[in-house]
DNA sequence: TCTTCATTGCACACCAGTGTGCAATCTACT
DNA sequence: AGTAGATTGCACACTGGTGTGCAATGAAGA
């Protein structure tokens, strides 16, 4: 890799900060304004638009930076060709991380971007919509609902779970597998739950 | 009941006129303004502020029916005391058609109005809470998650299901009932679910 | 030293939505 | 006929956010 100037450098860190940041503030407001995330970043506003011309843009960098980091995690996961259910425990596990950073997605699929976000989460439902495809073929998951809308209500779920997870970080990934391994209809689920006290 | 004159009944049938088509047209997009209320409804926009005056009385007057009619359903259900399983799936029967109608409130309770909504939904959140406490403490639902989070969940499940149900309305309950006892970590619901083939 | 360029601090135009004011109109009721 | 009141049509002010333009600043690089 060629080494990087110095200026080069110090830009890409601002581009950085103002990613993180807007992840952040995007998360507490998902619909704060360029003028929250720009102060947040501890920049001006004006320097925000140099890096992202709209809106738009920077909203969609996240959603493709989310979009990557979790298609690899499914594709990683589906080449071991492990049965549906031992697959979806490996996804959760590895994709807790990135659902806990990126959970705001889930709120910003909603409203004004919602269109350019589905679009580009398209594939990945695709794939995660063929992972549970070949579970109820397989019966190993519950054919109560069609494989598109039950992948997208379990994996809204792990998100919606991240999302609840303002104060447990530990506890809260196993939670989310057991949740979605119930909600696929994995029976074997209910006896991991039963050992996991909580009250 | 008093006779209602002509003009009163006329303008109640107004109002309700507005109150159903706000339904749909959040339903379709929760960020619709006034203007797009007041046209679906046949009416001029300066007419949908004579009967309320900020969109946040609409919305609240909604969320106010939405709270009404969901709280008559669950109170009726758990007066029973019947186990949390059982009264967990008569309340789910009963209550579709009602989450059904106000499915737009899962959207609207992020953004703008949120706090307000969740003020008005938190008695009834409280209650369902309850239910499913009950449900923990007799061991016929899984502890996987602290009840406040699992019974926001499993109902939010619900309004995500009646909210993808725009088009085959007749099997959709039967699999929110499925789909919700799974989760919430009733075993027998893998049984009926084998039972109902999709694929 | 001189140049380049990211950043800054304003300015501005623009847009979309909200909520209000008021005269005009039309219709039910008296 | 006459009145009350719901509705209309238009005007307006206000808000809050977006995106742009441009000169000034300051620091890295030649």
């Amino acid at each position: 890799m060629p080494a990087e100037s110095s200026r080069a450098r110090s830009m890409n860190e601002t581009r950085e900060r103002i990613l993180n940041v807007a992840l952040d503030v995007l998360g507490q407001d998902p619909d704060a304004g360029m003028a929250d995330i720009a102060s947040a970043a501890g920049v001006v506003r004006r320097t925000v638009y140099g890096h992202f011309p709209s809106r738009l843009d920077l909203i969609r960098t996240l959603t493709e930076q989310a979009v990557t980091e979790m298609t690899t995690v499914l594709t990683d996961v589906t080449a071991a060709a492990k049965p549906a259910d031992a697959a979806w425990v490996e996804f959760i596990a590895r994709l807790w991380p990135v659902a806990h950073r990126y959970r705001v997605l889930l709120a910003l699929r909603r409203g004004e971007y919602g269109t350019a976000i589905h679009a580009l989460l398209g594939p990945f439902d695709e794939r995660l919509t063929n992972l549970v495809q070949q579970g109820q073929d397989t019966d190993v998951f519950a054919k109560h609902l069609p494989p598109p809308i039950l992948s997208q209500l379990a994996y809204s779920t792990i998100f919606a779970i991240a999302d609840s997870d303002l104060s447990n970080g530990i506890r809260s990934p196993r939670a989310a597998t057991i949740t979605s391994l119930l909600m696929l209809g994995v029976p074997e689920a209910r006896a991991i739950a039963l050992v996991d006290d909580q009250g």
